[in-house]
DNA sequence: CCGGCATCGCTGGTATACCATATATCTCGG
DNA sequence: CCGAGATATATGGTATACCAGCGATGCCGG
């Protein structure tokens, strides 16, 4: 039994155990946290996840763990071999063509709704975001400046899909975007990915503020299916050292 | 212990035990297929499923059922309530008009790389879909006339899809294309819903014949988004009867 | 010294027991 | 006769024991 249990007293003296979250989203969060923490794609052999030892570190059984793991494997972020182990799913070349495609599909239709019922603050706010890289990434043009980027980029994106009112288009996203953060990391340093990609925003920007959805959605597509040509031209490194089945 | 345990002799004269296939994708299976098969938006009352019951039916124990259910729930298509029991989940307007609009996002693009990559007998083939409603749905020209081009019009759908070579575009709109027969079930039969869109698939056929990717994905998005429009005028029958929460 | 086979252990899959709480039912006081 | 509290039941959440199969190790025969 896990020193988990949070009964300590046969009274109710805990002010409230936090009854809503279980054991199972608890585990699910952990380990989501720890797979999108890990570098995925910077690591080359296999990382291997044992039920075991994961319930004996966050001190709760297997029973959560596993469900946890059903919820991941079907989110694509792990897959289970039986009597092999668990491991952390590592995207091949063309699979993560495909989610950027599918990521170009999404957004573009984000963009076009935007385009006709996002706030004008809203819109505006989107400067807010990329303002500071109006003119490009160079700052103090290094790495860290790029980082940052990165992480802005994603807030655009995100902020689209926001805007679009489409809770369903922000729910199909969320996994992809996950996956985008790692292959951005990569791709923002190749070519002038970083500039091109300010460049599209604002242009992006400009539709949304002349309220042309189709205009909008046409960037947005085009700037994502950008992405998806560059890492199928440049992306081969992803499918080194792989040993499927 | 359910007698769907398969070791009758310890000798194994059992010719190849299906162990590939776990009690959990059998359970799985299963309830989807019944979850399926049943009207959702039929009966009004909602549909609670006991864990006990279904493992007591299905010849396994709870546990497969469970991570079945874990699934299910994350595909949206059951809600569990703590203590209260597993519910088919009825979509609301809103959730419903939300779901086409993402498929409208997934089929334009499908189109549009169908209309880029597919082979020519590929697209010739959607003629033997579409052929006998060529001159719309009216053949005896009742209710079984239209449930036939129900299916039709879903194989269409389909066909684009997987016409597009993404394999993330068929698995992302599979559990969609659940919903949308549901839903299809019942609009085709209002305005001349039917015969619209046998006209729009034909045009989708002639631009994917003419391969101009920007007319083919414009004519999929607008056919599907005028599916979302029809049911936002007239799905408030959707909302009838709920109790949230 | 090397290769095939037996043995053992590790690991995910399954079954089951137990727990806590939400709901229903019953009881008793007003 | 009615309502508030106590009790009973049902149900999902969790823990745990056991099973079977894959791999590795090591033994034994050649």
């Amino acid at each position: 039994m896990p020193e988990a249990s949070p009964r300590p007293s046969p009274t109710l003296d805990m002010p409230r155990l936090d009854t809503s979250t279980s054991f199972r989203g608890l585990a699910y969060a952990a380990l989501k946290r720890a797979i999108c923490a890990m570098d995925i794609y910077g690591h080359a052999q296999e990382i291997r996840l044992d039920e075991r030892r994961l319930s004996e570190g966050l001190g709760v059984s297997r029973t959560p763990i596993r469900e946890a793991m059903t919820l991941l494997e079907q989110e694509g972020f792990v897959r289970t071999r039986p009597r092999r182990g668990i491991f952390v799913v590592r995207k091949t070349k063309r699979e993560i063509v495909e989610m950027i495609t599918v990521m170009a599909a999404l957004e573009s239709m984000a963009a076009r709704l935007a385009a006709e019922r996002a706030a004008d603050e809203d819109i505006a706010g989107l400067h807010a975001l990329m303002g500071a890289f109006r003119n490009g990434p160079n700052g103090a043009d290094d790495g860290e400046r790029l980082a940052e980027y990165s992480d802005a980029n994603i807030a655009f994106h995100q902020a689209i899909i926001k805007m679009s009112g489409c809770a369903m288009l922000a729910e199909m996203t969320e996994n992809l975007f996950i996956h985008m953060r790692a292959i951005r990391k990569i791709t923002i340093h190749q070519d002038n990915r970083a500039a091109r990609s300010i460049t599209d925003h604002f242009r992006i920007i400009e539709a949304l503020e002349r309220r042309d959805p189709e205009l909008a959605g046409r960037l947005a597509r085009e700037h994502t299916l950008g992405l998806a040509a560059h890492v199928e031209r440049h992306g081969d490194f992803l499918d080194t050292a792989r040993d499927d089945v």
